[in-house]
RNA sequence: GGGUCUGUAGCUCAGUUGGUUAGAGCAUCGCUCUGAUAAGGCGGGGGUCGGAAGUUCAAGUCUUCCCAGGCCCA
């Protein structure tokens, strides 16, 4: 009837089948077919660059993103899934760098952008066919097929789309911003790439005299970088700190107060004292002429809250377009911005003297001029040299420039209007945006994300590169006027060209000609493009447009998918995609991209450090698969806090863990149900079919079904709020009570010989539990899943099943549903209540040392009410049987087996109480278990100004330990240990079953196999409890006879209990 | 240096508006059971809840500071 299953399985051989299957019927595509396109559930797939291999934060992130949408076309919707790749950017350039050897940006150019670019579009997809194999691999079902490129023309042409409108908007404009700049590359760096070249150097640190205009006074300035100092344009100190003026060898010098010491001896005159404020707005001569005169404030004092006397003279150099804090002080005060360096960093005719000169090699010369050694003046006031940590171009290792760079920005504080006439700053449209985006774990929300957005800059959009979407503005040289293409029409129709690829070789070529701004006049005004690209974050940010070329095409499609109902990633794309997804949703549509985020932790290798190839401290993801399954793994990752952002140390002993309390006992379980389906089957027994429901009178079926209820409750309330961690603890709890109760308590209704109606209530039930709960795991065991469905269901005929009439996969499947009818909220609390009196009985039992296999006569459970006494009632015979007890006794009267003490409920009590609550729990804890009654049954208690009550004490019951009893909030249990003749004669024949079972095991037979026991040198007391159980011990071990002739055949061995001995023989029987 | 998250048993983690003796799984040790089992059952050992101070009758939980680690930023 049904495929027999091995109970010895390996779980990735069984993957690799369901992938050939799921190929063999295209699946993946016909799940999302199935489902109306008018029903959509959006998901977004955040593009990784394809230059690498993927490792286990691809793995879980892509596990999230295939859990969450299988889930949701289950549950009737059409979800599209659509692969990304990330094509543009430093990553690949770097690479193809290396490849052909271009150390630098002129190697690039020299080399030509044409054919770099070229060499960029073969090699990035380079890895694409092994991330698809492992991507596929671990049961992710995503569209590889439909797969979008950031480098594609249509998903480019999105983009200009998105950035004209963000033109248009006003939000983009050109600024300054100091980067660091490697003078080698000629061109500034990323911050990924500055993290990578921190090293020591040593670099002078300099004190220069700053003459005071119309004093004989001069003040010392303090800088680390002299090349800087031909483009000084003021000084700044602070405000509220103290400056001295020193007298010094008949020279004055103004100095912090508390730096004093640092330059100058104890005695020396100190002429008087000012705060920093003081020294603002004084002049100074300057010490190069070769900047321009650009602002009537140059070579003045300004103080700065940046300043401080840790170091140097409490007074530094400001040279605007050199570092951060100088070029702020320079935009605030107007300073205007003067830097003499070409793109390589070298002094050009700006500075005549040292023309030609790199910025850093210039240092010594410039200070060697200023000491006065050539001519010059004496200006220098110390010089020394100390090494500290120091930026370095992580190709070329040349110390790097801060330099004021021209870039695109898009402006945060810009006010745009939605269409409802609502006018806000982008930045308030995206902080609002974000506050409508439901964030697992929670706390990114306001925490990690929303104080990013509230600090949030304007966005430099423009990367001095090669490899990526051009910035589509074009610029009239002569008044600058800017024109901003936003598609490949229009681009023709001003410039007269179609082209059909938008990368800068292509691009820069075409210069617009036009009078009207809008077509292409070969008369009109020449138009060049700005050179820059855009910074890759703009083209994955604009990804919910661009991947369905929106809005060129699509328009509907888009429409349906926007915002995104989910979307997955790590916690390091907080300031990645997350955040240029929301800066270009708001800009555009003035909403968030996307409705749920799961943020997902990284994952750490087992020795708590990041995963190192060098250390090689992590297994290999294709060997782990190959090894464990991807299932195991899949369910490892989930099943733990990296699904909320936090770390995971992955370790192969949880995957195997998994394996080992999950995925086996569930199969066992369905192992278990085929074989003896197919064996009552074969004898006839079987009138139930597969599919059919048949509603069971047994209350384990009815609990089961019920449980299974709560559980699918439980899992629907998690998913509905993204939160994965909390569903595979409430499977492995279904696992544990389906295995270790319901199949345990009903193995004997399997396997008994008669057919009864009970029997085929047990194989409807466990059948519809088994295959309700295959749909139920579905998404998170993808595989262990499916192939329960296809043995329990596809392969067999029957009311709904078989090819002919169920779906073809589980993932075709409706999701089960909340039963009402099914779910009994009573009969689980009762089985529950049933299985603590068992727990504690079991307890008693071993507290005693009473073997399981000695029946004992009775069991008394004391509940606490009248409904729980039905409740133990209605289930006695599962508990006599479960503890091998003759009988249950149930009763609510428990004062013979347990003494009465209170504790002080300290929740009631407390507040009430304050700082009387010691004493009056030391009061409660004496009270006799007399009082106690009487205040459990009413009466009040006054105990000085409080009225004492029962909700107001904890019972606490004690027993003897004389006697077998045990006791809980809910139960009381006590156990009748008297043992008589009949009870050990029963535990005899017990003894013996079990050994007769053993022998059977031990010689292989089938459990089906009828045998012949024969049994020598009975002792007295054993002969007897096989002659009064005789019936019993052949219906256990299905014995054909049972003989005392001694006659050695078959399997042997020695029974010695207590003192009862035998030998037995047991050989099949004819 | 700033932001943020984390720190509870050997390991992985729960722990509600502050409330009584801080829990689970795994691991380990002992006992036990077994014709679904790569299993099951019962029990033991193992914790100054990262540290300190504070608020409170009462702190794993709230506040402040500090320490360690991760991520992001500088």
């Amino acid at each position: 009837m049904f495929r027999s299953l091995s109970p010895d399985v390996s779980f990735p051989t069984l993957e690799e089948r369901i992938l050939a299957l799921w190929e063999k019927d295209d699946a993946f595509r016909e799940s999302v077919r199935r489902r109306p396109a008018s029903k959509s559930f959006a998901f977004f797939d955040g593009p990784p660059f394809a230059t690498g291999l993927p490792h286990y934060g691809h793995l879980l992130a892509g596990t999230i993103k295939d859990i969450v949408p299988r889930y949701w076309t289950m549950k009737g919707f059409r979800v599209e899934r659509r692969f990304g790749w990330d094509c543009h950017g430093l990553p690949i350039e770097s690479l193809i760098q290396d490849e052909l050897k271009l150390h630098t940006v002129r190697d690039i150019q020299t080399y030509g952008v044409g054919g770099f670019n070229e060499a960029c579009r073969a090699g990035v997809l380079k890895y694409t066919k092994e991330w698809r194999r492992t991507v596929s691999r671990m049961g992710r079902w995503v569209d590889f097929d439909n797969e979008y490129k950031t480098m594609d023309a249509d998903f480019m042409e999105s983009v200009w789309w998105v950035f004209q409108q963000c033109f248009a908007k006003g939000l983009i404009y050109q600024g300054y911003r100091i980067q660091p700049y490697s003078p080698a590359l000629a061109t500034p760096l990323s911050n990924f790439e500055v993290n990578q070249g921190y090293r020591m150097r040593q670099d002078p640190s300099v004190v220069l005299s700053f003459p005071l205009e119309g004093t004989d006074e001069s003040l010392l300035v303090w800088t680390t970088t002299p090349w800087t100092l031909p483009s000084n344009l003021a000084i700044a100190v602070k405000a509220d700190l103290d400056y001295a003026l020193v007298n010094h060898k008949g020279e004055k010098f103004w100095i912090a107060e508390s730096r004093r010491l640092a330059y100058f001896d104890e005695g020396c005159t100190v002429l008087k004292t000012v705060k920093g404020s003081e020294l603002a707005g004084r002049r100074y001569k300057p010490l190069f002429e070769y900047a321009p005169y650009m602002s009537e404030k140059q070579y003045s004092i300004f103080t700065a809250d940046f300043v401080s006397d840790a170091d140097g003279t409490g007074a530094v150099h400001i040279a605007p377009s050199f570092g951060e804090e100088d070029f702020q002080l320079g935009m605030q005060e107007g300073l205007g911005l003067w830097d003499p360096l070409d793109a390589e960093g070298k002094f050009t005719h700006l500075v005549p003297e040292w023309e030609g000169m790199g910025a850093k090699d210039a240092d010594k010369h410039i200070l060697h001029r200023l000491k006065g050694e050539n001519g010059g003046e004496g200006r220098v006031f110390r010089h020394e040299t100390f090494e500290h940590s120091y930026p370095h171009c992580w190709r070329t290792d040349v110390p790097l420039l801060y330099r004021a760079q021209k870039n695109w920005f898009l402006a945060l504080d810009k006010e745009i209007t939605n269409a409802e006439g609502v006018t806000k700053t982008l930045k308030q449209w995206m902080i609002d945006s974000n506050q409508q985006i439901r964030w697992v774990p929670e706390h990114i929300r306001d925490g990690r994300f929303g104080k990013w957005l509230d600090g949030a800059r304007d966005w430099n959009l423009s990367r001095n590169r090669f490899w990526g979407t051009c910035i589509p503005v074009w610029i009239n040289e002569e008044d600058g006027d800017m024109i901003c293409v936003g598609s490949r029409a229009e681009l023709e129709a001003l410039t007269g060209v179609k082209v059909e690829d938008l990368h800068k070789h292509v691009v820069d070529a075409l210069v617009i000609r036009t009078s009207d701004k809008k077509t292409f006049d070969p008369n009109g005004k020449a138009y060049k493009r700005t050179p820059e690209v855009l910074d890759c974050w703009f083209e994955s940010g604009a990804m919910p447009y661009a991947q369905n070329h929106f809005p060129f095409e699509n328009r509907e499609t888009f429409g349906n998918n926007y915002p995104a109902d989910f979307i997955a990633e790590g916690l390091d794309q907080t300031r990645g995609w997350f955040y240029t997804l929301t800066v270009l949703s708001a800009a555009l549509f003035q909403k968030p991209a996307m409705k749920n985020v799961i943020v997902n932790g990284i994952i750490l290798a087992e020795d708590g450090q990041k995963m190192s190839k060098r250390l090689r401290n992590y297994p290999d993801p294709n060997e782990l698969i190959d090894r464990t399954g991807a299932d195991a793994i899949r369910l490892f990752m989930i099943d733990s806090a990296a699904v909320k952002g936090e770390e995971l140390k992955f370790s192969e002993a949880g995957v195997k863990n998994i394996t080992r309390a999950v995925l086996l006992p569930l199969w066992n379980a369905v192992s278990l149900f085929t074989t003896y389906a197919n064996a009552d089957a074969s004898k006839g027994q079987l009138t139930w079919k597969p599919g059919q429901e048949r509603p069971s009178r047994n209350e384990l079926d009815r609990w089961i079904l019920s449980d299974l209820q709560a559980l699918l409750r439980k899992v629907k309330v998690e998913m509905e709020a993204y939160r994965l961690y909390n569903v595979v603890p409430a499977l492995v709890e279904f696992i544990d009570d389906l295995t270790n109760w319901y199949i345990r308590r009903s193995r004997r209704r399997f396997w008994k010989s008669e057919n009864d109606g009970d029997k085929n209530d047990a194989y409807a039930t466990l059948y519809k539990v088994l295959v309700d709960f295959s749909k139920t795991l579905a998404p998170f065991l993808p595989f262990l899943s499916e192939e329960i469905y296809q043995v329990l269901v596809r392969e067999v005929a029957g009311a709904s099943t078989g090819s002919a009439t169920a779906p073809s996969s589980v993932h075709h499947a409706d999701y089960p549903e909340f039963d009402a009818s099914l779910f009994d909220e009573a009969l689980n609390a009762k089985m529950a209540l049933a299985r603590e009196a068992v727990v504690l009985g079991r307890g008693l039992r071993a507290e005693r040392n009473i073997k399981n296999r000695q029946p004992l006569a009775r069991l008394i459970v004391v509940v606490r009410g009248p409904e729980q006494k039905a409740w133990i009632e209605s289930l006695k015979g599962l508990i006599e049987d479960e503890l091998n007890v003759k009988d249950v006794e149930v009763t609510l009267d428990e004062e013979s087996f347990v003494t009465y003490k209170a504790k002080a409920n300290f929740q009631t009590l407390g507040k009430r109480l304050g700082k009387a609550m010691k004493d009056v729990a030391g009061k409660i804890s004496a009270l006799s278990h007399s009082e106690i009654r009487e205040i459990l049954g009413g009466k009040e208690w006054m105990l000085g100004e409080t009225t004492i009550t029962a909700p107001d004490l904890i019972l606490v019951r004690e027993v003897s330990p004389d006697l077998a009893v045990t006791a809980t909030a809910d139960l009381t249990v006590a156990l009748d240990v008297a043992i008589d003749e009949p009870l050990r004669l029963e535990m005899l024949a017990r003894e013996l079953v079990s050994r007769i079972q053993n022998l059977r095991k031990e010689s292989g037979l089938a459990v089906t196999d009828r045998v012949l026991v024969r049994l020598d040198g009975v002792s007295g007391q054993l002969r007897q409890a096989v002659e009064s159980h005789l019936g019993y011990i052949s219906a256990e071990v299905l014995a054909a006879a049972v003989l005392f002739d001694g006659a050695a055949e078959g399997a042997s061995s020695d029974m010695d209990v207590e003192g009862e001995k035998a030998r037995i023989f047991v050989r099949k029987a004819d």
